[in-house]
DNA sequence: TCAAGGAACTAGAACGTTCTAGAACTCCGT
DNA sequence: ACGGAGTTCTAGAACGTTCTAGTTCCTTGA
């Protein structure tokens, strides 16, 4: 039975319940708690055995204020955006053994970016990590001049002093889609680009350059769409119906491109047979079995290690040259692309 | 300019230097900051002012520190599962109003349950809010010994004290997703459960004993599913090649039911044409025009509020009787039901 | 005029930890 | 036996708040 509520009165056990148990003084017990040097290896294991006995855990609070450092970076992330948890799910993961704590903060309907960001700073995170921020790049300077800043996947175009970004090359990556539909053939290729969100204005402009390059300059076409399921399925229909129809979609995202995929589905267009569907960001979604689609992976691992990384190193003092990581995408080719009919 | 990093000395402004800059004590800022009263209508502007002008925010791990009561919810949730996204979203949406913070702790890959629980304890948060937690009933039990605990949608027998429950009726919701089927007409009704999930259990016997109620016990028919889009898909693909084929199929979720109507689709077979498809929770997914899925709805604001009611409720020193709140669900017909073929 | 009562304000102790000094003890070589 | 040089340990001051218990100063009513 190892974690009896233990210490007579009903208050949670403190470092002064173990010491008196152990017949030690505080300090010691907090030595041996932060398994720090200056023990004794017999009154290390004495004071350990009292803390189990009495069901002790150190107070993150107490300690933290005492502490200089926090060991906390601050994590902004959309509730609503798998994408998001992704990212968050690696950052765990790279946080963890740099000796850092997670503090998780959602953008959700009625808590916007503003709020999420305040409570962060009010909990002392060192740094902020800020995955897809809407915020202005005023507003993102202004906390840069606070304490270390993250952006990840959105592109800042100055190099403000102070925030990093990691993003993908969200250009590259729309370029290696349309290289990858004209090499099987394709010349006809439209685009359901993402609005204003991050990193839409540059798959836009990866595309664009693309079909110059190859030439299919008076092919581009360029529906307005957005990263939900819904708005992928709107922008579909209206590319059903035109004539001549494109033989090639690039969506925005996966989940843009889940839409598209099942308007098709319904109104009797074979992907891809008849039209092939290219997405974005290699969810989960896009591996299910049944989906499998073709898309644009964006190394999820990968950013969320480097986001980590340059936090940590900023918080470490390191002196780090660039402001900017673009991490390369690769396109896995799945079931959802083939040559035009 | 709001905020300007402020005070001379690079470290974050505290109450004494406000104090200091409105000749005043530090009680009396605290006071304000606080907008207790037993401050001057004067000197409460003015050390307003103060703190505005070197940009003050109060620390809040020493604010709890000191304070006895943390007033800080812990919640723990599945970051993979966008159902907990909608809840927790519910949750910061309740919690607010009634004067309480929230702390968020993911369960995801690498990251366990325990794991995150222990970091919600160490945050000295006051009570836990757990959405579908998986960990043994013993644990949980050993947990509500220590502190307020809910448990959100998911069942425990023998109402452990201190162990809150607050979960939709899955059964009676299974119930009416049949009495809806059979209405139509529809006789061979299949379900495709959620194994081990929580709620799992309920939706099958709520199937059951529905099926039975209408005299359709010999038709009774149950695969194994779960609660992604995948397995929906691979159960949905075991069912079409079935003869007979049922005509009508309830599955465990919303994206269950998504990987259903997905397979049915590409395999030809129309919905709901030629067979209706049924889910549960009422997602964003279920919504979505393309999809437009008949559905079970859980009524998320519902649960969040409650679930966070329950919680200052036992924190606030409330006899409270009943330790089970059990929503019933509602039906929304949608366009993935009709008459069978 | 005076006491009573309240409003405005303050000193200083908490909260549970870590950190800085320094004390006490051991272990050595001389 | 003596002076380092480590070790192991401790007292007590932080950290930035809130809380308790005052103190001071104003009203006000008799």
């Amino acid at each position: 039975m190892p974690a009896t509520p233990a210490v007579p009165n009903g208050k949670r056990p403190t470092l002064a319940d173990v010491a008196s148990r152990a017949g030690v003084s505080t300090a010691l017990v907090s030595i041996v708690m932060r398994g720090a040097k200056g023990a004794g290896q017999a009154t290390r294991e004495r004071v350990l055995q009292a803390a189990r006995e009495i069901g002790y855990r150190p107070d993150a609070r107490a300690r933290l204020l005492r502490s200089h450092r926090s060991h906390l970076l601050g994590v902004q992330f959309g509730l609503q955006h798998p994408f998001h948890s992704d990212l968050v799910e690696g950052i765990y993961a790279a946080a963890e053994p740099a000796g850092y704590q997670i503090a998780l903060s959602a953008v959700a309907a009625g808590r916007g970016e503003q709020r999420a960001v305040e409570t962060l700073l009010d909990d002392r995170c060192e740094a902020l990590i800020l995955l897809g921020p809407q915020a202005p790049a005023a507003r993102l300077a202004e906390l840069a001049g606070q304490l270390p800043v993250v952006s990840v996947a959105r592109r800042l175009r100055p190099s403000v002093p102070g925030l990093e970004v990691v993003r993908t090359a969200d250009d590259e990556g729309a370029g290696q889609a349309v290289d990858h539909l004209v090499a099987l053939g394709h010349r006809d290729i439209a685009h359901i680009d993402g609005g204003r969100a991050p990193g839409a204005a540059d798959r836009r402009r990866g595309y664009r350059t693309a079909m110059n390059r190859h030439g299919l300059g008076e092919l581009i076409r360029i529906l307005p769409g957005g990263l939900t399921e819904e708005e992928g399925a709107e922008a579909a229909r209206t590319l059903s119906a035109t004539r001549p129809r494109p033989t090639a979609v690039l969506a925005f995202n996966d989940r843009c491109a889940t839409g598209v995929l099942d308007l098709f589905l319904r109104s009797g267009v074979a992907v891809p047979g008849g039209i092939s569907v290219v997405g974005f960001d290699d969810s989960h979604l896009a591996r299910l079995a049944h989906i499998d689609l073709t898309t644009v992976g964006q190394d999820v691992a990968r950013l969320a290690g480097l986001a980590v990384g340059r936090a940590v190193a900023r918080l470490e003092g390191a002196e780090i040259p660039a402001g900017e990581q673009v991490i390369t995408p690769r396109l896995v080719v799945r079931g959802t692309s083939a040559p035009p009919p």
